[in-house]
RNA sequence: GACUUGGUAGCUCAGCUGGAUAGAGCAUCCGCCUUCUAAGCGGACGGUCGUGAGUUCGAAUCUCACCCAAGUCACCA
């Protein structure tokens, strides 16, 4: 960053005033490889003021130029390319990484605001599914970044824990269930009794009838169906949170849906105080027609609210709680419509705020091209993927490594995090088709590939023995180790690019580039020699663990020393 | 039909605010473990950047139109 200013003001100074340092910094590029330089000044741009052609004066440029700060200074068709000082960038760079630690790319941006984000949200009652993964390690992973950037993230898990569905497996429960047998497999016996009475239910509309007396049973507090909510909704929870652990990833809320309940009331008062509500086919609506949107459905036919009521009390509520910076709802894409519509109520409520709430959609995994849904039986069980997944680490480790120390703990790290990074290394919006095998990949651009990138790193580190790595005196000229040392100086511009675009693969990608560039440099330069740039290698070897490992945390996945 | 995403190598995807011969991984084929873990490194093969116009010195990138795929479109969440 400050290398590209003085690119720019050693450029100012030789071009009559024709650019300002803004523009040029504007025009500077970073060339596709390094053989063309570190930094490159694209000529064009003065061709008209100097009445040349660009190729002539990129040579006058170099000819004019100062160069006494790079390394060189050169004029290739029409790009003048300059060479940064190597022995000068990898110091610097080398010492900001050890002296920083894991803190290295750290910033202030976010001033310690608050930003509530709207993660994972499972519905009680029913298996976690790929489709929860995706929004739970994006939500973590943003979580991570922000706070890297010194936002307060609040990591809220608003649970599917109230609706219909209770009605329906209370009545369920009642007819084919029994406590041990919950007890026992909490998730998938209440699944089955929610699917049998789908099934049933198509036959015998009764149960339909008796499924919503259960519910409104629910809702006017009656014990027997509290006591029964309360215990599924308990048990759910604590098989969630069997998977959450697995992932690493922790809440600071787990207030859902239910816990809104009597805030709706308050929120279909505004609406009518501020004369939004309108009467339409016997419901009550928004109109959103000035924002080019489908009316808002507050309140059915019925008088029952819907969900949007329900996320109307949540946003409000959150503003009060938290009084927010951003608000985040990492939630798919099919929902975009929802949360403009979401958005724009608030707006018309008068909360400008509402412009601080940013729905973070992500695409849709799907089986064999197709949709998954509970229903049509298409379902896959993150807990499955993720032991699947745990049991493929332990085999290649039997494989590779059979005496490493702490296998079963290495496994876990290496299988769960090739899930997560699986889910993360592509931008977001990509809908993607879920192939175990894809999945669970430990070669190529995979989370294993970057944690084996690290872990021989550490191996290199524990060969050199007894040795004190400085942060200064830290001079590597070797060109070898070039790639490696520029890549440790992005760091902290892709920090802030992820948290800008609320995109980890920005943060994964960078991890794979990194250690991309460490494997070719290490499997052709040998670190442990002793010569006068022995300690600068270790402390390079040294710094790509750091910020490695850093990376791969903001993913949310572990990097084991050695594997 | 309207809106939202996306359409780059056989497959999965990068490509920052338009710029130098369009890059990876997987798959296929070949080479490298007597030297810091071969979960690695090197090489080969492979692309009219959906199509057609336009803006520009210059377009995968910006504008418009069209084609294709997925998703959404008031009483589910």
């Amino acid at each position: 960053m400050n290398y590209k200013q003085q690119v720019a003001q050693a450029l100012v100074a030789i071009v009559d005033g024709n650019l300002t340092e803004e523009e040029i910094i504007a025009k500077i590029e970073i060339p596709k490889s390094s053989e063309m330089g570190d930094y490159a000044f694209p000529a064009f741009a003065l061709a008209k003021a100097f009445r040349k052609a660009p190729q002539m004066i990129a040579k006058d440029l170099v000819e004019q130029i100062d160069q006494s700060q790079f390394e060189s200074v050169a004029a290739v068709g029409p790009y003048v390319n300059f060479f940064l000082n190597k022995s000068a960038f990898s110091q610097d760079i080398i010492e900001q990484v050890l002296s920083n630690g894991s803190k290295y790319g750290a910033s202030d941006v976010g001033h310690e605001g608050n930003v509530p984000i709207d993660m994972s949200s499972p519905n009680i009652a029913k298996p976690i599914s790929m489709g929860h993964l995706r929004s739970t390690v994006i939500g973590n992973s943003i979580a991570n970044i922000l706070a890297k950037i010194n936002y307060n993230p609040i990591k809220i898990n608003h649970l599917g824990d109230w609706g219909t569905q209770f009605g329906k497996l209370i009545t369920a429960y009642k007819l084919w269930g029994s406590e041990a047998e919950v007890k026992a497999d909490p998730i998938n016996k209440l699944l089955e009794y929610y699917v049998r009475f789908h099934k049933e239910a198509e036959e015998n509309p009764e149960l339909d009838v008796e499924a919503r007396a259960w519910f409104k049973k629910l809702e006017d507090g009656d014990e027997e169906a509290i006591e029964l909510w309360t215990w599924f909704r308990a048990e759910s929870l604590s098989a969630f949170n069997k998977i959450y652990d697995m992932l690493g990833v922790q809440f600071d809320s787990f207030k859902g849906e239910a816990f809104y309940n009597d805030k709706m009331d308050e929120v279909v008062t505004m609406l009518k105080d501020k004369n939004l509500l309108k009467e339409s086919q016997g419901a009550e609506i928004v109109d959103l027609e000035k924002y080019d949107l489908n009316p808002a459905l507050i309140q059915k036919t019925d008088g029952a609210t819907l969900y949007i009521t329900r996320d109307l009390a949540a946003a409000i509520y959150r503003k009060r709680t938290y009084n927010f910076v951003q608000s985040l709802y990492v939630v798919g894409n099919e929902q975009a419509n929802h949360f403009k519509q979401l958005k724009a109520v608030l707006k018309e409520m008068g909360n400008d705020w509402s412009d601080d709430m940013h729905h973070i959609p992500f695409g849709l995994i799907t089986q064999g091209g197709k949709k998954l849904s509970t229903r049509s039986g298409r379902v896959i069980l993150l807990e499955e993927v993720l032991n699947d997944a745990t049991d493929l680490a332990k085999k290649q480790i039997q494989d590779k490594n059979p005496d490493l120390p702490n296998a079963e703990q290495v496994a876990k790290d290496v299988g769960v995090g090739a899930v997560i990074f699986h889910d993360l290394k592509n931008e977001r919006m990509n809908n993607f088709d879920f192939v175990l095998e894809e999945v669970v990949r430990f070669e190529g651009e995979t989370g294993p590939y970057v944690q084996y990138s690290n872990a021989r790193a550490q191996s290199i580190i524990r060969k050199a023995g007894d040795v004190t790595i400085s942060e200064s005196n830290n001079e590597l000229s070797d060109p070898a180790a070039w790639d490696t040392i520029k890549l440790l100086g992005d760091f902290p511009k892709i920090i802030k690019r992820a948290a800008k675009e609320y995109e980890p693969s920005v943060v994964a990608k960078y991890a794979i580039h990194l250690s991309r560039a460490f494997n070719k440099y290490y499997a052709n330069s040998k670190i442990l020699v002793d010569d006068d740039q022995k300690l600068a290698r270790l402390a390079l070897v040294q710094s790509v663990s750091v910020v490695l490992t850093e990376s791969l945390s903001l993913l949310g996945v572990n990097a084991p020393k050695e594997m």
